[in-house]
This record gives structure tokens, sequence and C-alpha cells, in this order.
DNA sequence: TATAGTAAGTTACGTAAAGTAACCAGTTAT
DNA sequence: ATAACTGGTTACTTTACGTAACTTACTATA
């Protein structure tokens, strides 16, 4: 569909990507320093298909940087540049947002 | 799935409801005043079964109320609750975090 | 030599959610 | 009688997500 929200883009863009199953999640754990493969998955019920995806969507956005270290077995390390470091605020805002009105 | 996410329930239970796709845009509408379905339908590319799904999960969990006007034709208002109103300082971050990170 | 183990994925396939378009109820205006 | 309006609902198609098995490359164990 190519129908343009009169709406916001900016808001609408940014929730094209933060609005995607599991990447607030990602995110999250991200804030923290980074972090391998596994040690996402296995913080998150999140299929290695789907983190995979996400994680090459965040890495295209430029949210989040991937670094190979050629060990045995390979290690990969993801974390957050500071574009993802930025939804710090936001990401602390929901939390306490949640908090507050459950 | 019961998997249950060893990581932050209240980011994960929060996002199950914003990261919901049209509802951020939605309640962007109403921080500005309550709106009618098909003011809010016409302003963003949502199909009307999809908006009466969202406004109904938004309900539910207290963040939007409906008023019915028995005029003719007639008219449904929806707005936000104080719950609603709480999260203008998430949704304005997310806009200028995308403004400034574009 | 064969077997198994590990990390970081990918592939194939089924189900659930979202998109599209047509339709409906109640009332009024033509 | 016909059309028009709002606020939806129904039926159907397409896309996104979930699950499980498989892959590659190397190592350690039997």
């Amino acid at each position: 569909m190519m129908k343009e929200t009169a709406l916001c883009p900016r808001l609408s863009n940014a929730m094209d990507l933060l609005g995607k199953r599991w990447t607030a999640l990602i995110i999250y754990q991200l804030l923290n320093g980074s972090k391998r493969f596994n040690e996402i998955e296995s913080s998150m019920p999140i299929s290695g298909r789907l983190l995979s995806e996400r994680l090459k969507e965040l890495e295209m956005e430029g949210l989040v940087t991937r670094k190979i270290y050629s060990e045995v077995p390979v290690r990969v390390e993801y974390s957050l540049t500071d574009k993802g470091f930025a939804l710090r605020p936001v990401i602390e805002g929901i939390e306490s947002w949640s908090q507050q009105w459950t």
C-alpha cells in the first residue's frame, strides 16, 4: 500500500521499527552492554529465526552493530550504536508508565 | 506459548499493547482531544476492521473511553483516560528520537 | 574413525494476525 | 423508492510469526 499517513511521519516511521515484535526487548537487553546471539535468545522466548531477522533489521537501521570473533566455536557480539542508546529514555519511559499504571 | 520472559515483565507487558500495529498512532491522535471513529480512520491508512479491534483493546486496557451520542447519524467519540494521557511523554520521546536520528 | 558437542544461524512448513473489499442497520433527505 | 451517512461486521487473501529440524565449521571424546 502506498497511501501515506497524513499524520506524523516521524512517529509512524519509528513505530514501524520499534513496534515490531521483540524489537524493544532486544534493545532493552543491549542497553546493558553487548551480548552474544545465544545470550539474547535465552533471555526471552524468541526463536532463532526471528532473532536473526530482527538483528538484521536493527543493523540495517543503524541501531545495532555486529562483531564476529573467529574463535572456536565462533562468537558474535551485538551492541547498540549511539542511535540505539539514544532510545534509553524511551524504553525507560515505557517501563515506568507500565509500573505506574498496572 | 506459556514461556515467561525472564527479563522485565513491565516492558514486555507494555509492548504487547503499544507494539501492536497502529496502537501508538491511535493514541497520538487522541492526545489532541477526543475524536470520532471516522476521524481516526481517515487520519491514517487503517481499515475499519482493525480500527474497531484496536479501539476495543484500548478500551479494555483502560486507555480509552467510548461515548455514544444518539444523534442522526450516530456519533461515537473516543478519548484518552488518565492512563492513556500518561503516555504523552513516551510518544513525544519516540517522535523526537525519530527526528534527531533520521 | 566415527560420534557428539557448540555457536550462530538457515530452511521448510503450519498457524495467527493484518490487509482488502463488500456488506449491514438505523435514520434522514430527495 | 433511492441514496447517503456513521459505525461498524463478515468473508477472504496475504503477510508475519512460531516451531522444529537441519547446516557449517571446528574441537574434543571414545
